[in-house]
DNA sequence: GTTGTGACTAAAATCAATAATAGTCACACG
DNA sequence: CGTGTGACTATTATTGATTTTAGTCACAAC
């Protein structure tokens, strides 16, 4: 129901306008179909009826306009994350279904939505707070299932819990990060399943 | 003391031949200093003091050329691993070396010799056989440090062997292989560690 | 104060003419 | 046979002049 404000201090002037979400709206479009650098930011003042001159009453710049349709394509990944997980009884079965989602829907992009995930990658690239949020999210939703998993007694607990995250972080990030995704779109089917065993097995108490 | 012919049929000609040697020294300083695309096959000739056509009768193209200093370079971090094997005494150590020497060679080519890191980098997302043949000598090495520690009863011996070396291999490519080390430099120094602890744990039986 | 814009500039993308380069081949010399 | 090359072409980089584009600003209408 709240707005999660990301993190991003992206934007300027009313924070909801009507003409706000037209330019969101079609830029998301445009961006999609044309690709981030092919559409101009005129194009997405055209679209909507306004002067180029206007969107910059809302936005700060195109790049603020590109974070801001990423941040709406990311969260589609960790919504599909969220319910994946949501459906899963135990821990293990968690990071399972949260791994093997993670990947599968990222995956997906890529191929449907080629133009979408390339912005999610160069936002990667550049550490765009979008993408910082993204991952940060998914850092707290692996933090949770292994603390649920810690206090049901059937994950280990003699490691730091911070420590054990960060590495099981490490061990997905290359999944995880869309920048790193496409270099590893040759294993991305076998991955999750390969890497979610060993993870386990190194949870095992 | 034996040649090992890599897995390349990158040349032609005398395989055993001075000017051949000639070549790829010249190739090493030129590609080391002013960088592959940077140098040219005739710069090469200029260097040897013969005609830019005598180079092809050594070798098939410029690439070629390119994959046996990438190979060499590759070579030197496959040494360097293997060394720091060699020292280590349980299995364990010897995992632990492992990761942490590729990982730190790595990063020092990175910094050290940017211009060769830079045909490696290239060479891995082009899959030449020099990259190839560099990532199946890790597998091969960790198979054997898994093989041991199974043996010694220090690692577990319920789950496939393959299986097994396969993740941790996944596990360890982001740091293995150039291309994708480059963009994993920011936890290059932690990371070794933390996998290693993680990976460690898997294996315990 | 809010809504909205045309005219402007500095930086970046584009494009076509030009130059450089990878790779071949016929041939020469011993 | 092995050693070695100049002259050639098709493809790829480079350059520099031209056009687009991101972003600003002063100002208008309400």
């Amino acid at each position: 129901m709240s707005q999660i404000p990301s993190s991003a201090p992206a934007s300027r002037g009313p924070a909801d306008h009507n003409v706000r979400d037209q330019i969101v709206e079609a830029a998301g479009e445009h961006f999609s179909h044309y690709g981030y650098e092919k559409t101009t930011v005129s194009d997405l003042a055209k679209a909507i009826g306004f002067s180029k001159a206007y969107i910059y009453k809302f936005f700060d710049s195109k790049q603020a306009i590109g974070e801001a349709i990423c941040s709406k394509t990311l969260s589609a990944i960790i919504a599909a994350v969220e319910e994946a997980v949501a459906v899963a009884s135990t821990p293990t079965e968690k990071f399972r279904r949260m791994f093997k989602t993670l990947v599968s829907t990222g995956v997906g992009l890529f191929f449907n939505d080629r133009k979408l995930y390339d912005i999610a990658a160069y936002s990667a690239g550049e550490g765009w707070p979008s993408a910082r949020a993204y991952c940060e999210r998914i850092r707290q939703i692996l933090m949770e299932i292994v603390r649920e998993g810690r206090e049901s007694g059937e994950f280990e607990r003699k490691t730091p819990l911070d420590e054990t995250v960060h590495a099981i972080d490490l061990v997905m990030q290359p999944y995880v990060n869309p920048l790193l995704l496409q270099y590893n779109l040759d294993v991305a089917e076998e991955a999750p399943a390969q890497l979610s065993n060993l993870v386990l097995r190194s949870l095992a108490p």
